[in-house]
DNA sequence: GTAGGGTTAG
């Protein structure tokens, strides 16, 4: 458009340079071009000068614009100097560039490559792509420039898609031995995840150099080979070949991920012997390999000598102490930070996350957005992750909408970690609209959707998922089959069971875990099988842990067997002779069968052992804040309300017929008081809340940290009938569904 | 006249 305006050109003039000048002084304000510059040029193409200062489209439009006027519109030279600063400068301009580009006759070599360059710096690998074919349409040879620059736009995409091919026609032009050529083509094969063909070209390459082993080195980190990276650190140390920074970076994040604190400690003596050059960069990973090797004293001897910090610097200090557990001292770095971005929020968020404290992530990620620091998809998952831990369903889809408002980035993680969510907050119909709506799906996701139907007691869709699965080449791992266990379990379905847990190794060579004998023994006890479960445990190859004893005991207090029952505790016992639970539930298997005196001696156990019973405590979501419970608790503000809401529950059932279940009260007291104990369980206080505040044919949803006893499941049921009420209780292994007097779980739990 | 490599989170 610009040049079509512009008035015609002339003639060359005689006094070129004089003449130059009087352009620069008035084409910008800015002075392009010095004088003392001019006065020192050769003669030849003093035009060339303008360039050099030249930093804006708009300056080099102009310029443009001169050479035209002065009839200089046809020197290659001067074309390939407009075509090369759209291609390379930051102002730089394509559509420009391809202007000109089309109004060269012929263009040469330089400025094929210079164009390629262009597209691919502005990261529209397709666009060089095409430059490059058309360049071997208008037979040009390309040189050993082109296939670098045209390589290094690549995205994985292209590189899947046509980095073979590139290849081909590297070797096709004899350029298959160019150093520069062979480091470009082992980089784009590492952007692939194509690391054995990488590591091909690396193998057969006669001439390498250190950037040669840099490219190998981050591309194995690229794709999670840490220890290749590591292998790699060690040969190229064999040979002589000395790192340079970048290589050490790379490594010393190997060895952070790898935890390998040795080889981590020889990269950090190239630099403390001076070697390579120091940078914020290289600090923050010595800084982030220290602090996951756990060394937290050199972590922060190299924080405190730091003459300048990043948030990076901080945020690994962050991450260390979460790492060793410090959490406290992980949230008073994270105050003191002076600057904090999405991905030192996430820490702290991740560190609370993993140490249980899903309350604090929920504040913290409210504090994040009155900071309006903006989430990205890392922040979703974990936040996500502990809305599903708390069964806190209103800010589960509070964080869904948000995504969505927002646009954070909605990967293949967020939404497994969405699946998750709802299927640990009940809600399998959301969790299948998710799933339905993914374009890809992987190992996780299929996992997700068969531990998710399958603690929610449908056991049925739990398996056809795991057909689906099956049909669409997704290989299942250990946890998969975890999943198809359980939902075998929890439908009672024995057969299938032992079924799948045999083709697991056979079809699928996973070797069964401790936890997978778990799940037979809890598959075979639950349905009274109890001892071909023993048999189990006496044959598994290797030491039977609590849980697998715990399942079976577990067992033995449904099916009301006592001996097996002290068998099965005295095992518990010697391996966690600190267990509270075993105790109570010893308890509360001599109070079905009425073993009293046994009862007191246990009791008695538990007095001087000084083992107490954990608390049973049950979770309300309400507005998106979350409510807790323990028994007897009178700690809530709506405390009274919440008695005697719960008095009034009691007595409406009573009148429907209710009888109170006792026989799984172990204390050894009269039934009133008994019955009084029951009635004060966290998950009838947290009902008679949700009674309270929640409208009408609205969903109450509790999350109790142990398993939901005979009693308190009679009642819910009688509940949901009554109140005419859906309630979903979320126990320590499973879901309730509550509906019209009835649970999902068939009473079978 | 033009080339290549790096940090933090699931």
């Amino acid at each position: 458009m610009l040049l079509s305006i512009l008035p015609k050109t002339h003639f060359l003039h005689s006094s070129f340079k004089k003449k130059m000048v009087t352009i620069v002084a008035s084409v910008s304000r800015t002075k392009i071009c010095s004088l003392t510059h001019l006065h020192s040029s050769p003669e030849t193409n003093p035009s060339l000068f303008l360039f050099e200062n030249c930093n804006s489209m708009d300056q080099l439009k102009q310029i443009h614009s001169q050479i035209i006027q002065k009839g200089l519109g046809f020197d290659p030279v001067l074309h390939s100097k407009i075509i090369a600063f759209c291609c390379t400068n930051n102002a730089g301009c394509m559509n420009y560039a391809h202007y000109v580009f089309d109004r060269i006759p012929e263009p040469n070599v330089y400025i094929w490559n210079t164009m390629i360059k262009g597209y691919s710096r502005i990261n529209c690998p397709n666009d060089a792509v095409s430059m490059y074919k058309e360049m071997l349409e208008k037979n040009v040879k390309p040189d050993n420039y082109t296939f670098p620059f045209l390589l290094k736009g690549y995205t994985s995409d292209v590189a899947l898609h046509c980095g073979k091919l590139v290849h081909a026609h590297v070797c096709k032009f004899g350029f298959d031995s160019n150093l520069f050529v062979q480091n470009a083509l082992m980089c784009m094969y590492s952007l692939s995840g194509e690391m054995d063909i990488a590591r091909g070209v690396f193998d057969t390459s006669l001439k390498t150099d250190v950037v040669t082993w840099n490219v190998m080195i981050s591309g194995y980190n690229k794709s999670k080979l840490f220890d290749e990276s590591r292998k790699l650190f060690n040969a190229m140390g064999k040979k002589g070949v000395l790192p340079t920074s970048v290589t050490l970076v790379s490594v010393l994040s190997a060895c952070s991920k790898l935890k390998d604190l040795d080889t981590g400690k020889r990269a950090h003596q190239y630099i403390i012997g001076g070697k390579v050059d120091h940078s914020l960069i290289l600090e923050n990973t010595l800084i982030d390999m220290y602090a996951a090797c756990g060394a937290m004293d050199v972590a922060l001897r190299i924080f405190g000598s730091m003459k300048k910090r990043d948030f990076i610097s901080w945020t690994a200090i962050v991450k260390g102490f979460v790492n060793s557990g410090q959490i406290d001292l992980a949230r008073e770095y994270f105050d003191q930070m002076p600057e904090r971005d999405s991905v030192s929020w996430t820490a702290m968020i991740d560190g609370y996350l993993r140490y249980n404290k899903f309350k604090e992530v929920l504040i913290l990620f409210r504090e994040m957005q009155t900071e309006k620091v903006k989430p990205d998809e890392f922040t979703m998952v974990s936040v996500l992750t502990a809305c599903a831990q708390l069964g806190a369903l209103e800010a589960g889809e509070w964080v869904k909408a948000y995504i969505e408002k927002n646009q954070v980035k909605n990967d293949i993680y967020v939404a497994n970690a969405l699946i998750d969510m709802y299927f640990k907050c009940g809600n399998a119909e959301k969790a299948v609209v998710v799933f339905e709506k993914m374009a890809r799906r992987d190992k996780f996701t299929w996992t997700a959707m068969i531990v998710g139907f399958a603690i929610n007691g449908q056991g049925k869709e739990a398996l056809q998922m795991f057909y689906d699965m099956l049909r669409a080449s997704i290989a299942p791992d250990g946890v998969t089959y975890i999943g198809v266990l359980c939902a075998c379990t929890h439908t009672g379905m024995i057969n299938e069971g032992r079924k799948f847990f045999s083709s697991m190794t056979l079809d699928h060579g996973i070797e069964p875990s401790v936890a997978h004998y778990g799940c037979m023994v809890d598959l075979l006890g639950r349905a009274g099988h109890l001892t071909e479960a023993h048999d189990v445990i006496k044959k598994m190859p290797m030491e039977p842990n609590s849980i697998v004893w715990g399942a079976l005991f577990g067992a033995c207090r449904v099916h009301k067997n006592v001996e097996m029952a002290e068998l099965t505790a005295k095992q518990l016992l010697q391996l966690e002779p600190g267990n509270g639970a075993v105790y109570v539930l010893l308890c509360n298997i001599y109070a079905v069968c009425s073993k009293w005196e046994n009862l007191r001696e246990v009791r008695k156990m538990m007095m001087d052992r000084g083992i107490k019973k954990t608390p049973g405590c049950s979770l309300i979501e309400m507005n998106g804040t979350v409510h807790e419970f323990v028994a007897g608790d009178q700690s809530h503000p709506q405390s009274k309300e919440i008695y005697s809401k719960l008095e009034e529950m009691m007595e409406d059932l009573k009148l429907a017929g209710y009888l109170c279940n006792t026989s799984e009260q172990s204390l050894d007291i009269g039934e009133e008081e008994k019955e009084n104990a029951l009635n004060r369980h966290s998950e009838k206080l947290a009902i008679a809340f949700g009674l309270i505040r929640k409208e009408p044919g609205v969903t109450i949803r509790i999350v109790k940290n142990l398993r939901i006893c005979v009693d308190c499941h009679h009642v819910v049921k009688l509940v949901s009938r009554m109140y005419n009420r859906e309630v979903i209780v979320r126990d320590r292994t499973r879901f309730h569904h509550f509906r019209d007097g009835s649970c999902s779980c068939k009473d079978y739990w």
